[in-house]
DNA sequence: TCGGTTCAGAGTATT
DNA sequence: TCTGAACCGA
């Protein structure tokens, strides 16, 4: 059991070994977060301090859970199978698979991920006659979700307005539909099982009575409404366990509330606030870096990371014309890199938005380096897998709307808009599903739609089949394997209809088979609608090839959690990162700051900061400012691959021939000396880039973005400029 | 039902 | 500039 703490610094092994407290681990970036987690877990464990069963965990990703759980193995001599482990919304649907009666919910009721609740609002809103310019699906979507995530039911939610009012009542006509269609979307499965336990005292005592332990990883990331469910399992004494560092909120945008910690603190007089400040990746330059530059966020719950691992190398700074040059200059880099024995893999290119990976992959590929690109479409979002996934949702439950009418006309056959604009005013005067309705249309489609029906009964009549087999035999009679094999480019949609079917069988051999830790029955309805559920709650690896030894691409939010040997960040300019949205949003600079501070901190060895005079964004050419945070790295850390740019002597204006090819208007204004592009000095608003010009002569205006000072028109004749 | 054209929008993302 | 979605005509 010692060995279990073999290993652990000082504060890890407080966190480890606490007393049956509640507790807020800050846990810096690289300083053992995962393994306090599961250290403490196993510890507890063997200590007898609980019992498996005792023990709910909780993680934002299955990647996180899976990882938790495969460390817990290795830990412990003893099944596991006992604990809770998993993401907020796997834990969820196992409640409410668990006790769906209570919960009002069918009990194969499906799983909306955000495709199908757009498609589903769409179809809502299109049935209610309501235009979709006023109530963009879109916006409609996110913004249910948002009065789910704060615990709000249509009834309770405040509109002062028509059209405030008018979108609440859409809200609860898109519930109507939902509890009808037997379907549930994210936010409703966290939403759903904390009313269950609410408003379910008998229930809600079982499980706090049950869960002696609840632990939570990134706490910084939960939401209002995952915190006050955390607080209802957590009421009968429970002891909370949240691992979180405030300094790696990036997802204030969906939800995510840091404040959650501080409340956390105060609500459960946490006396036990630990922090792990002890870094295992990075060498000391990088920290330091990481450190200065965080340290400029106010209301921190504060904390420093360090190392023993030595200072290492500076910080390399490196300033390009355009971002295609930055792109090359990164490839040349690259380059080096290998020949000094750097795996690919082991280098990461981080961006702010997926855009700019374009000019990246670019230059990759003419280079012949091999990449992959984080991010895109994964394994259950595909079309074809949820066209397949659509006609075995209509063998659970025929009332799902949205997997019929993603369906009912494809493969194609013949059942046209008409057709459907008929059976859904039958189904609205009914009252019913969409295929409940099809007796009632008559004609031509009628018919058509019948046989879909029979196309339907046929399918379910497969249903006791092992669910490999029944994928098979769906994708066979749907008709959707020979669509695609008459395709030009279906073959890669034929193989991946394939790994379905694949996928289906390790999921009955790993889960499929009944839970046996004395849970409550009827926990899972059937190997079918578990798998359904699983395909919801987990769309699968975003891409294969993980194998090759490949450069990695990805934006800083998806580095989160990882680490590199090397790191590129690139496109670092006021506008892009901080991101200029960013600006006028509440809080906005200390999130990007923060976001900046991840990035810095997923570097091991070596760590690279670029940015680009010019940039080609939305098609026109973009003279930013070199981000504010590169002047936050302290200049002792740093080396300049570039003569230095910044304060006074904003530098090595390149040639103006390295210039877009096509200056919008004239490059030069009026023979005054300035040129678009060209860096100047203001006496008021300091340093600044000259961006658009008009006019000439005595009446020469320039347009000049002075970064945090915003953006002026300035008449050469009157403004003291100067080249900086 | 398809292919072409037009138009808006362009930030980060897990479940 | 580029993309994806919506739309229209054959």
């Amino acid at each position: 059991m010692n060995s279990l703490l073999d290993h652990l610094n000082a504060p890890q092994l407080a966190a480890v070994t606490l007393p049956p407290v509640h507790a807020l681990i800050l846990a810096g970036a690289g300083s053992g977060k995962t393994r306090v987690l599961t250290t403490r877990i196993a510890w507890l464990i063997s200590n007898r301090q609980v019992a498996p069963p005792g023990v709910l965990a909780v993680t934002f990703t299955n990647k996180a859970a899976r990882e938790m759980q495969t460390r817990l193995a290795g830990m412990l001599p003893i099944n596991i199978r006992g604990m809770w482990i998993g993401t907020f919304h796997g834990l969820c649907n196992r409640l409410l698979r668990a006790h769906h009666r209570d919960a009002g919910l069918p009990q194969l009721f499906q799983i909306l991920d955000s495709a199908d609740q757009q498609s589903a609002v769409k179809r809502l809103l299109k049935s209610l006659n309501v235009d979709d310019e006023k109530f963009p699906p879109r916006e409609l979507c996110h913004f249910i979700n948002a009065q789910k995530e704060q615990g709000l039911r249509p009834a309770a939610v405040e509109a002062w307005d028509d059209w405030a009012r008018k979108r609440v009542g859409l809200y609860e006509a898109y519930e109507a539909q939902c509890q009808r269609e037997g379907v549930v979307d994210f936010a409703e499965l966290l939403l759903r099982s904390y009313e269950l336990l609410e408003h379910n005292e008998p229930l809600c005592r079982h499980y706090q009575e049950r869960f002696r332990h609840i632990l939570v990883d990134e706490f910084q990331d939960t939401n209002k409404l995952q915190y006050k469910w955390l607080k209802l399992l957590a009421g009968g004494g429970a002891n909370l366990f949240c691992v979180g560092d405030d300094d790696q909120s990036i997802y204030a945008f969906r939800g995510a509330d840091v404040g959650n910690m501080a409340d956390f603190e105060r609500e459960f007089h946490v006396a036990n606030l630990i922090r792990l400040e002890q870094n295992y990746r990075s060498h000391g330059n990088i920290l330091d870096a990481a450190n200065a530059i965080i340290r400029n966020n106010p209301s921190r719950l504060g904390k420093n990371l360090w190392t023993e691992a030595g200072s290492g190398e500076p910080v390399r700074i490196y300033e390009s014309c355009s971002d295609g040059d930055e792109a090359r200059w990164i490839v040349e880099e690259v380059k080096a890199l290998q020949r000094d024995g750097h795996a690919r893999a082991e280098i990461a290119l981080l961006y702010r938005s997926n855009a700019q990976s374009r000019a990246l992959e670019h230059a990759l590929f003419n280079a012949g380096l091999p990449y992959r690109v984080y991010g895109g479409l994964r394994f259950f979002e595909r079309a074809e897998i949820k066209h397949a996934l659509a006609y075995l949702r209509l063998i659970a439950n025929t009332d799902d709307d949205t997997a019929f009418a993603r369906v009912v006309n494809f493969p194609a056959r013949g059942i046209g808009a008409r057709s459907l604009e008929n059976l859904q005013d039958a189904a609205k005067a009914a009252n019913s599903s969409l295929h409940a309705a099809i007796p009632q249309v008559a004609g031509a489609g009628g018919a058509r739609l019948a046989a879909f029906a029979q196309l339907i009964v046929t399918l379910r009549d497969a249903a006791q089949l092992p669910l490999p087999e029944l994928v098979d035999h769906v994708v066979e009679l749907s008709g959707l394997r020979s669509h695609y094999q008459n395709e030009k480019e279906g073959q890669e949609r034929l193989a991946n209809l394939d790994e379905l079917i694949n996928a289906a069988a390790s999921f009955v051999a790993e889960e499929g088979t009944p839970n046996q830790d004395g849970e409550i029955t009827g926990e899972f309805g059937n190997d079918l609608s578990s798998f359904l559920a699983h395909a919801s709650l987990e769309a699968g690896e975003h891409q294969a090839g993980e194998g090759d030894d490949a450069l990695q691409l990805m934006t800083v939010h998806s580095a989160k959690g990882l680490e590199f040997n090397v790191v590129f960040i690139s496109g670092l300019e006021d506008g892009l990162f901080p991101h200029e949205n960013s600006l006028t949003e509440d809080k906005g600079l200390e999130e990007e700051r923060r976001l900046m501070y991840v990035a810095v901190t997923r570097a091991r060895q070596r760590l690279y900061l670029s940015f680009a005079q010019t940039r080609m964004l939305h098609g026109q050419t973009r003279y930013n400012l070199p981000s504010r945070f590169l002047d936050e790295v302290p200049e002792e850390l740093v080396k300049w691959l570039t003569p230095r740019a910044g304060r006074g002597g904003f530098a090595v204006p390149s040639a103006p021939t390295s210039f877009g090819s096509t200056p919008r208007r004239s490059e030069s204004s009026g023979g005054s000396g300035f040129r678009i592009g060209q860096s100047v000095m203001h006496p008021k608003f300091g340093l600044g880039v000259i961006v658009n010009a008009e006019g000439g002569g005595t009446d020469a205006r320039v347009q000049v973005n002075f970064g945090v000072a915003g953006m002026k028109w300035l008449a050469l004749a009157v403004a003291k400029l100067e080249a900086a």
